[in-house]
DNA sequence: ATCATCCAGATTGGATCCAATTTGAGAAAT
DNA sequence: ATTTCTCAAATTGGATCCAATCTGGATGAT
């Protein structure tokens, strides 16, 4: 009984309205994998035509949230272990690029900026935790200015996303989360690139491992 | 009167296939940088109608090949010294990490296989060049079993391609890629780990710093 | 009873149609 | 003469319409 979404009135870009609002939706766990994703469904939820829809699985798609199977229809795409470790493998080779190439163009102030988005996520809701986790390490990365680095980074991170439910509702994640972001803060602002590589390394390989554990002992 | 392509008579896909049209003119240098792309003519061009482009329009702008404005249109993407070297950062990383997941995978006939591609690469006219080449590598890096990470890969492969042409044609570019690519084989026929990544590393960075002189040189 | 075949409903992919936005040329005002 | 305003042509984004493909159940044959 949401949606209705009050926008809408400028043109352009509502498959991005759209697909945002259903990558939300699968992270959430609202649409669970295997789900089926029609496109007159969606199109009458959202109150557009199809077209839109289209345009939105297909972007979902391309970010890896929908499988979609040509003249039969989009599901949303199932995640297992070999999933997750793709994606953090990945993301370790992204992140400590963007890392060492920006680490050199780190200002404190930035880094100042950094410390305060960690500030709020540690008292933030499980709801906001994905959001501002990915805005603390998009902080670190950004002064790297390599526009498809980032790009790539942050899609990755919106499929990591996915797994995060899982993550902070069963584990003691965060606290340990809060203490690596502390220490990696505490390497950039040493502007030891070695000590920080090495941080977010460990940071991301962790959280994957301590998540395939869960994942293949709860099944689910 | 070219283009009416003896396909067309299974449904579904046919922006796959005009993207592909597509990026291949971009990559050709048929269709330079800053070359407006527009729905109508090329749904004409393609005899088809405005839908399916927009799809394809759509890809080639995540794939870096496009650049599209809302409400405005398309163009392709400039590409400066700057992209290169964003590209090449991100080949490096992406496919040592290939290289380094597929090895313990990797069977003699494989890399037999990849040999046999390499022999073809050497006498290879230039227009045949990009698709050899990326074929080599992406024999080597297939046993690694990891499907996001080979697809990520094969973009970035394809944006390099863009540089190709000037590279192959300008310099004594192939014969250097041809001993590069001996080492990398005989590396991997060793199942050396650290040789092999270090060649791979060297054979990606040297064509993108070769390259990013030509470019600096002759501006175009 | 089981299995192959066929047809109708559902659903997607593509074509056509309409509305909104941008652009540029020409008119009007200073 | 220059600048601003207006409006029509070009072009894209979205909606609707049509055709091709898939699915599942009913029918009929063995």
């Amino acid at each position: 009984m949401p949606n209705h979404h009050a926008r809408s009135l400028r043109r352009g870009d509502q498959a991005g309205d759209i697909a945002e609002a259903l990558r939300a939706e699968i992270v959430s766990g609202a649409l669970p994998a295997g789900s089926d994703l029609r496109q007159e469904h969606l199109a009458e939820r959202f109150g557009v035509s199809r077209m839109p829809v289209r345009d939105a699985l297909r972007r979902l798609a391309d970010e890896g949230f929908a499988s979609l199977q040509p003249n039969k229809g989009a599901v949303v795409a199932p995640l297992g272990p070999d999933d997750l470790r793709e994606i953090t493998e990945m993301r370790v080779a992204a992140e400590t690029l963007a890392l060492r190439l920006a680490l050199p163009e780190l200002s404190n102030a930035q880094i100042d900026r950094a410390a305060e988005i960690h500030a709020r996520l540690e008292v933030a809701p499980v709801a906001e935790f994905g959001a501002l986790n990915n805005e603390f390490h998009r902080l670190l990365y950004a002064p790297c200015a390599r526009p498809r680095l980032l790009s790539h980074i942050e899609v990755l991170g919106h499929a990591a996303d996915r797994y995060l439910r899982i993550t902070v509702s069963s584990l003691d994640y965060a606290g340990k989360s809060h203490r690596e972001h502390r220490a990696l803060l505490q390497a950039c602002r040493r502007r030891d690139e070695a000590k920080a590589i090495a941080c977010l390394t460990k940071h991301i390989e962790e959280a994957g491992d301590a998540l395939a554990r869960l994942m293949e002992a709860a099944d689910d």
